[in-house]
RNA sequence: GCCGCCGUGGUGAAAUUGGUAUACACGCAAGACUUAAAAUCUUGUGGUCUCAAAAACCGUGUGGGUUCGAUUCCCGCCGGCGGCACCA
């Protein structure tokens, strides 16, 4: 029968029986098991081959874990919030929620055509305002707990999509979606508070069974280093700022500390540019009191220098900045700290190689035993102390000397001789004796920019009141709905066009009932999958995210599976997000996902990844329309490894065509058996059912495939007659991967006794006493190199003497061991003897 | 620079805990069936040596090491991929 045919009546027959592909609330009798694969941006141009792909082996896995008995959540839904619909909607001047339906009425199609057994009965969509209703209320609690705020901050400006970007948008100073240069710009920006889960987030990577890779990339984007933060200082200062805080991983060099550094933004440079300053950074455009600073001012300090010094690192974009990586720049401030430890006065310099946004903004300059404060000390003359020395000496004229694990302490009277760790712990106990210090840690991970201003996202649920100040709407208010407006273009100010709608942005306070204004900002991208599988659980609850009953029941998720672009930040957010809802007593785990898979990537067949640019993208579409379904899934399981990087070759594809046919032709040729049991096929079906299992199992679907091959090879050129039983187990073995032809298959043959649908069939077991061998042939190596082989009785395999005593004695031996003595023997039970001789 | 991963035939790739390297598939070659083609089936297919075969030797990026035995474990190089990167 044509594979048209087929698909269309069995796809018919799906969606006539639910249940087939339902998670079952609360059902203890069976295992649950909860298979997440990360769900699409719904866009236009629709499915591509790499959806097909990571779809199909997550489907693989559901459909094979039902079959194993367990009571399967495999669900899906849209993400349909993002700039490229709202684009569309600009460009063609629609409605981007119609856009968004519409594209993901087509998503769904062509998932139901691929045969992705999800339980439709879940579907949510990020852009339904039941749903986002529960991401505002996320919002509001975080809000609560103070972990949200609002704050005039630079923020990573895209000038093309016209969009504030989160710091983890920016690749190498360019916007993650269009490439185009990022600038900075001053915006107030909802700010979330994720660093103060950086430790928690850290720490319960040890609850979950992530890969090794994904641990280590949250890891590092955390970045936790241990130190202590420092506070020197300023001498004769007539600013208020009379301390300077730093932050430093290496305590144990505060002697070799011979000059501070800040960044440029820091608020110690404002204080210098506008004495009397007490409002955030007008960058530029500080109005100067010159006379309030002569005093306290140190030789060679230039007030133009510094004032051009600051405009210019405003003007540089983060890309710039890293760029200059090699040659140092900065100017002195006027102003001298005292290190603590020495009491020596040490100058305060300004340089954009200190950053603001990391640590305090500030440094202690180590240039003996720092890269960077080395090449800045060799730049402007300044001096260099080292305090560790390796015992065969280092030349600190050429490098600094960075090494933790080898040296001494030097010039550090009280703590001379010491090793780095020793005088790291010495240092603190001193520092916290004296109140000027104490150990702490510092992060990589940022605060996360909560704000952007466009249309199609989710309101951010606040109100701004003159008198109350920042205002949460009520919860029994929400959702606040995303109303519907005249056009979606961004201004070029920077606002939403949200703030255009004067009758929508204009309220009442919730508190005062005062005249207020309402947030015209949306949420990133980011916040409607940070939670989403959590009401996949009970996705129609008006009262709560979903159901502590239904939550208790499938958390967490037992297999997430997703792209490695993902590892890091959706999967941060996510956790965080998650790990704040615990905390609130709404959700029942402290992680959210057990196991995490990245799958792999499907190159074009020239290699490269595909790109409409390139001209190289297979569409699913056409391939299905071409083979089927049923060749495209296992074709695409059979290419290489699940996690694996691939080029899509369709010759290859025609062996998984032709081992189907075959495969048909095999149970059509049995279709009227009626032949007593063949011990011999019975041992090639049993071995195959044991290594398909444990290979589906550990997602090995490549070999998995392999083996099916194996099996059907085998059973043609033996011809052994099969029964009904043998062809109903090779039918169920296949469904996961073919689900079409398998049905088709197993109803042809299936009588009153089994399931309706293959799909529903009890995977098959292996027996046991197929799987024993009753003969074993043993590999004979003389000194490693493999010579003979021995056939023994397996049962006669344990007698190690006997066994070697046979090897000796096979004829092909017999060169091999004359005239010579053979010094030890090795025996690995029933696979191989090694004779090693003199 | 730092972190992680990887390197096996002409190609995609296999190889439980160290135990017969190259399964399965593609491609290629030869043959069967056919008027012919397609499809199907059979056989062969790492390298050197050989008319051919046998045998032997060499072979998992490279050089060492551990071991009776290494694709697998350890160390040093070379090459590639991914992530991070002036993070104090």
């Amino acid at each position: 029968m044509d594979f048209r045919e087929i698909e269309a009546k069995w796809a018919k027959f799906w969606e006539e029986h639910p249940e087939l592909s339902s998670g079952v609330d609360n059902d203890t009798k069976r295992k649950k098991f909860y298979v997440l694969v990360e769900f699409p941006y719904p866009s236009g141009s629709g499915l591509h081959i790499g959806h097909a792909f990571s779809f199909t082996g997550a489907d693989v896995q559901a459909r094979f874990r039902r079959m194993q008995g367990y009571n399967v959540m495999f669900p899906m839904g849209w993400d349909s919030f993002g700039l490229p619909t709202e684009n569309y909607a600009i460009k063609t001047k629609r409605k981007p929620q119609e856009i968004a339906k519409e594209n993901e009425q087509a998503f769904k199609k062509q998932m139901k055509k691929l045969a992705y057994s999800f339980d439709w009965n879940r579907e949510i969509s990020t852009a339904d305002p039941n749903y986002y209703k529960w991401t505002q209320w996320i919002f509001i609690q975080l809000f609560k707990k103070g972990l949200a705020y609002k704050k005039e901050m630079p923020i990573n400006w895209c000038p093309s999509c016209k969009i504030g970007l989160a710091n983890e948008e920016v690749i190498d100073g360019k916007c993650e979606r269009c490439r185009a240069e990022v600038s900075r710009r001053n915006i107030a920006q909802w700010i979330v508070k994720i660093t103060d889960y950086a430790d928690k987030l850290i720490e319960g990577l040890g609850k979950t069974n992530f890969i090794e890779k994904v641990k280590q990339a949250q890891i590092n984007w955390i970045g936790k280093s241990e130190g202590a933060r420092i506070k020197f200082k300023i001498q004769n200062s007539k600013f208020k700022i009379k301390e300077l805080e730093i932050f430093t991983t290496r305590p144990d060099t505060l002697f070799g500390a011979t000059f501070m550094v800040v960044a440029p933004e820091h608020k110690l440079v404002l204080q210098i540019l506008n004495p009397s300053f007490d409002s955030p950074l007008d960058r530029g455009e500080s109005k100067t009191a010159p006379a309030l600073l002569r005093e306290g001012v140190g030789e060679g300090f230039d007030l133009d220098a510094v004032k051009n010094y600051v405009i210019n690192a405003g003007k540089k974009s983060e890309m710039e900045r890293t760029e200059l990586n090699k040659e140092k720049t900065g100017v002195f401030s006027g102003l001298y700290a005292i290190n603590p430890a020495t009491g020596k006065e040490i100058p305060i310099w300004i340089s954009d190689f200190v950053l603001a946004a990391y640590g305090t903004g500030a440094i202690m300059a180590v240039p003996a035993h720092d890269e960077r404060d080395f090449a800045f000390a060799k730049k402007f003359g300044l001096p260099i102390v080292p305090v560790v020395m390796p015992d065969n000496g280092h030349d600190f004229e050429k490098e600094a000397y960075t090494d933790v694990n080898v040296g001494k302490i030097v010039n550090s009277p009280p703590i001379n001789g010491m090793t780095p760790a020793e005088a790291f712990k010495k240092m603190i106990e001193w520092l916290v004796e004296y109140k000027i210090g104490e150990k702490t840690n510092s992060y990589h991970l940022r605060d996360w920019i909560f704000s952007r201003q466009h249309y199609w996202g989710e309101p951010i649920p606040m109100v701004w009141c003159e008198k109350c100040g920042w205002m949460p709407i009520p919860e029994e208010e929400l959702p606040v709905k995303l109303p519907e407006v005249e056009h979606y273009e961004p201004t070029d100010t920077g606002e939403s066009p949200l703030s255009q709608m004067t009758d929508w942005v204009k309220t009442k306070c919730p508190v005062c009932g005062g005249e207020a204004r309402r947030e015209t900002d949306t949420m990133p991208n980011w916040a409607g999958s940070d939670w989403y599988f959590v009401r996949y659980l009970d996705p129609r609850n008006e009262k709560e995210i979903a159901g502590m009953e239904e939550m208790k029941y499938w958390m967490p998720v037992d297999l997430y599976i997703g792209g490695d672009e993902h590892n890091t930040l959706h999967l941060l957010y996510s956790r965080f997000i998650y790990k704040f809802l615990y905390d609130l007593g709404v959700v029942p785990t402290k992680e959210p996902y057990f196991r995490r898979m990245s799958h792999g990537v499907i190159l074009g067949p020239d290699g490269q990844r595909m790109s409409k640019s390139r001209g190289n993208v297979v569409v699913p579409d056409e391939i299905v329309e071409k083979y089927g379904v049923d060749v495209v899934r296992m074709y695409l399981m059979f290419m290489g490894p699940f996690e694996g990087t691939m080029a899509w070759n369709e010759k290859t594809l025609l062996g998984v065509k032709r081992f189907l046919e075959k495969l048909e032709r095999l149970v059509y040729k049995h279709i009227k058996s009626n032949c007593a049991s063949n011990k011999w096929a019975q041992v090639i079906i049993n071995k195959k059912i044991d290594g398909i299992t444990r290979n589906i199992e550990s997602f090995g679907y490549n070999t998995a495939i392999a083996k099916m091959m194996e099996m059907i090879n085998e059973l043609q050129i033996k011809n052994y007659e099969l029964r009904i039983e043998d062809i109903k187990k090779i039918i169920k073995l296949a469904a996961p991967m073919v689900p079409y032809l398998a049905e088709e298959l197993w109803n042809k043959v299936k009588d009153n006794n089994d399931s309706k649908s293959v799909h529903q069939a009890e995977w098959p077991k292996a027996e046991e006493k197929y799987l024993v061998e009753e003969e074993i042939t043993i590999a004979v190596a003389v000194n490693g190199k493999v010579r003979e082989q021995l056939v023994v009785k397996s049962e006669d395999a344990e007698n190690r003497e006997e066994v070697i005593k046979k090897a000796k004695g096979l004829l092909g031996m017999k060169k091999w061991l004359e005239g010579k003595e053979v010094m030890k023997e090795f025996y690995v039970p029933g696979k191989m003897i090694n004779l090693v001789l003199k």
